[in-house]
DNA sequence: AATGAGACCAACCGCCATTCC
DNA sequence: CGGAATGGCGGTTGGTCTCAT
């Protein structure tokens, strides 16, 4: 038998607290894992003189006091690194949560389970099917990228915020060009503004955003066959998530640009929308493109 | 100002594998 | 080797917060 604490009778049992730390709590756990060190948690419990199960504590712990613990939104880096990670592995969240320092296995399904499966409610998907995988891959990972691209680029042109872009998604007429700029793996980026707004728009080599709209395809809706389009991506795909000239893209919003995919109209370029308030902290992994033929 | 809906997240639960005696 | 304790994991729940009406 391993140590020597009996589990809990049923008197202690009822004794036993659940629900929210208290501050209390917290110190006690602290103070305790500060002299002897974690494990043995039924024990650490008990010697702490914390009404609480073993298991609790543990949680506790390792979810929220310890001192590594990164708190604060998920950074465009660690939503793309769960996205990818979360490809390869499924539902492994602690695995997943290995390769984000200072993130906990708990935080990371939260996010899955809140953003994620989020968007596949809206896209009438299943989160775990092929097809939401792809609409993942081409749609949600590079509007990521973008952000990523646009925060980190100290000197980058690319506006660290996008106003959500209109249905009508081109730019009409009287929308000025302000800005230019070639981007990695093959695509520019177009900032253009009106009066009231700027629009970031991404999009292969195709000239100016104006003359793009020549070649806009119907509006694409909820019920429509998105599949048909996303395997038209694949077979083009060469580590760039956007293929030639002709194929039909989405409008798409970012962290929330899911829902845009299907009501929204499809035009050949891509429209970001970046919502500043998202972007906090950074994460080291830059592998993304380099491991585009994992993709 | 009240309230209802939805989002978020901390904490719990149940199961399983491992460790220890 | 078997049984109990423990740790770890993924799924779920429920409280709180925010925002729209």
């Amino acid at each position: 038998m391993r140590g020597s604490v009996s589990p809990p009778n049923r008197e202690e049992e009822s004794d036993l607290r659940r629900g929210p730390w208290t501050r209390e709590e917290d110190n006690l756990l602290l103070h305790y894992i500060a002299r002897h060190g974690e494990g043995r948690w039924n024990l650490l419990a008990k010697c702490a003189g914390l009404k609480r199960t073993g298991k609790s504590c543990r949680l506790r712990w390792l979810n929220y006091l310890k001192p590594d613990v990164k708190r604060g939104n998920l950074s465009p880096q660690e939503q793309l690194l769960i996205l990818e990670l979360h490809y390869k592995w499924g539902n492994r969240w602690s695995k997943i949560a290995q390769h984000l320092p200072g993130r906990t296995d708990n935080e990371i399904k939260n996010y899955w389970r809140t953003r994620v499966q989020k968007q596949a409610r809206q896209l009438n998907v299943e989160s775990s099917s092929k097809r939401f995988l792809d609409v993942v891959r081409l749609f949600w990972m590079p509007a990521l990228l973008q952000k990523t691209n646009s925060h980190d680029s100290t000197t980058s042109s690319i506006p660290s915020s996008i106003t959500s872009p209109s249905t009508s998604s081109i730019s009409p007429p009287s929308q000025d060009l302000i800005n230019q700029e070639q981007l990695p793996n093959g695509y520019n980026s177009y900032e253009i503004s009106s009066s009231s707004q700027s629009q970031l728009i991404l999009s292969p080599d195709l000239g100016k955003p104006s003359e793009q709209r020549e070649i806009a395809e119907a509006p694409i809706r909820a019920d429509d066959n998105v599949e048909g389009l996303i395997s038209s991506y694949d077979q083009s795909f060469d580590g760039n998530y956007f293929n030639n000239m002709g194929s039909p893209s989405y409008n798409i919003d970012g962290m929330d640009a899911m829902p845009a995919l299907g009501v929204h109209d499809c035009t050949p370029s891509f429209l970001c929308h970046v919502d500043e308030n998202d972007i906090v902290g950074h994460v080291v992994e830059d592998s993304f493109w380099t491991t585009g033929g994992l993709w």
